[in-house]
RNA sequence: GGCGCCGUACCCAAGUGGUUAAGGGAAGGGUCUGCAAAACCCUCAUUCAGCGGUUCGACUCCGCUCGGCGCCUCCA
């Protein structure tokens, strides 16, 4: 295959152009992950599914991927200039709230959520990252790298922290067009801390002695500022200059910006050479909100019986550089689709035992040898869905062709070995570029979030069955249509009778 | 005030100046089926918010107008 290039929109000089990994084939990636005080919702994962996707198009294009994606395990401020005033961070609020009631302390509850997220993360079928660090286990990095800005005289102490003098880095707000200048004029309503010597100076370190998570610094007991932590990790694992780093396009500034001017001034070099930011999601044509009753975590909708499988292909329907609004309906059509793939794996699956047309003596029929025609046509649609990818991530297309590839193989009437061969490998190939259609697993959905008696609904089945073979469709009916009525949707096929749940929402 | 995005059929949505404006849903028709579902086939935008401009040619580039939206110090 031709050298193909891998184009994204980089925020840094506003226009779509090749990712190029300073060594070539092999990816460095940073992605901004959640802070764990509570569960993350579908706007969180719409941001990690465009990592994930990003990750998954370099597989596909035989880069070798380092990503690292962090778990914020530290409260940050909610208010980064008030240190004092209320000194609560958002980790300490969840503790405090209602929910928070359980858990014997910040730890607890960082724990707790952190194996939420992880649980989400598989659910959506994201891929594994090579290294999820989180922040808590890289204090002494943090500190160390504090330390030096404040040697090299690009922070300093205060009596409430260590600040990064914005003055220090000159291309400070070259990312966002924040720049230091213009940050004067836009300031609205913030509050002023006097510690600081500029407003837009941001905290290294925080002194607390009183806060629910503390280290011990050259400067006494307190915790990391929140910028300084992926600057950290990003280096501790990927070194000084890293290919690509993304996040919620809320993170473009200030965080990423800090994390620009922290880290360069640290190493000298540049610290990422190209930056993807994910446009917010909302919901109903509205901005997601618990106020407005729009606000799904992953694990609410999953609940509400809808297939995560689904769910992950209505987020990644809408690429990922435009605004998204996520809607029930949008959720329905993908659980049709992702049906769709169900089926045609059903049917692959099924032909495998079948002989092949075109083995190992085909048979020089007049019918020509349909399975590699199958396989041709595939493996061409396939190269296509890759090289939408390859534009921007365009998953509009990507799924357009993937299901292109999915309607060639549910038009042949009957699948033989080869042809099925074929289609598994498409869908193969399609599960490793964008996740939506995997291989069934046994455990997969089913009982797990709803109390459903399977057993008394298979003895059902048998009773309809019979039922049918006694040409009693009026009994077979009425069987239907109670299991219909407990969110129960029976499908006959030549195998048999099979059931699945049918999302109340 | 600063930075940026969007307006394509009933709905979601792709479209990298030039052959018939992807794909999905909904809707209608058909094949198949005890029913239901699934699956497949067919139909469904002479037109891309509006107005100008550039061009041999614009949904695609430029300007303006109208309309919608996001971020702007810790929310992905």
């Amino acid at each position: 295959m031709a050298e193909r290039e891998f184009k994204l929109y980089d925020t840094m000089t506003r226009q779509v152009r090749p990712l190029q990994p300073l060594e070539p084939g092999h990816l460095k990636f940073y992605t901004c992950g959640p802070t764990v005080y509570s569960y993350a919702h579908i706007g969180n994962f719409r941001s990690f599914l465009a990592a994930d996707l990003v990750a998954r198009t370099a597989r596909a294009l035989g880069w070798r991927v380092s990503w690292v994606t962090n778990i914020t395990d530290v409260g940050h401020l909610t208010q980064d200039d008030v240190a004092d005033a209320g000194g609560e961070d958002r980790m300490e609020k969840a503790l405090k709230s209602k929910e928070g009631e359980r858990f014997a302390n910040v730890w607890d509850l960082a724990e707790f959520y952190t194996r939420a997220y992880l649980e989400d993360w598989a659910r959506l079928n994201l891929s594994e990252p090579t290294v999820r660090p989180k922040a808590t286990q890289h204090v002494r990095e943090q500190i160390l790298m504090a330390l030096a800005l404040v040697e090299r005289g690009n922070a300093y102490e205060t009596p409430t922290g260590v600040y990064f003098d914005v003055e220090s880095q000159p291309d400070y707000g070259k990312l966002s067009g924040n720049t230091r200048d213009k940050l004067q004029e836009a300031v609205r309503d913030v509050v002023l801390d006097e510690n600081k010597r500029r407003q837009a100076d941001f905290a290294l370190w925080k002194k607390d002695d009183k806060h629910l998570m503390q280290w011990f610094s050259p400067w006494g007991w307190g915790f990391p500022g929140w910028h300084i932590e992926c600057s950290a990790m990003a280096r501790a694992y990927l070194g000084d200059t890293i290919d690509l780093h993304s996040g919620g396009e809320d993170n473009a500034f200030p965080h990423h910006e800090c994390e620009i001017a922290q880290s360069e001034a640290f190493t000298g070099k540049p610290f990422a050479n190209h930056w993807m930011h994910v446009r917010f999601l909302q919901v109903e044509g509205e901005k997601m909100a618990k106020s407005a009753g729009n606000f799904f975590t992953v694990r609410d909708l999953i609940g509400e019986g809808f297939d995560p499988i689904a769910l992950r292909y209505a987020l990644i329907s809408v690429p990922y550089g435009k605004p998204m609004n996520f809607t029930i309906q949008l959720l329905r059509d993908a659980e049709g689709n992702v049906g769709r793939f169900r089926e045609a794996r059903r049917r692959a699956a099924g032909s495998a035992l079948l002989p092949s047309s075109s083995g190992a003596a085909p048979p020089a029929d007049a019918g020509g040898d349909s399975g590699a025609e199958l396989a041709a046509n595939l493996d061409r649609i396939y190269d296509e869905a890759l090289e939408a990818m390859c534009h921007d991530l365009n998953t509009s297309v990507a799924i357009a062709k993937a299901l292109e590839g999915v309607k060639a193989v549910l038009r042949e009437p009957s699948l033989d070995g080869s042809m099925g061969e074929a289609a598994v490998r498409f869908l193969d190939q399609v599960e490793a570029l964008l996740g939506i259609c995997p291989v069934e697993r046994d455990d997969a959905g089913a009982c797990e979030t709803a109390l459903i008696d399977g057993r008394a609904i298979e003895s059902w089945i048998d009773e309809r069955t019979a039922a049918k073979s006694a040409k009693d469709f009026a009994r077979a009916d009425a069987i239907r249509e109670k299991l219909a009525s407990e969110g129960i949707e029976l499908r006959d096929s030549p195998e048999g009778t099979t059931w699945s749940r049918k999302p109340k929402l």
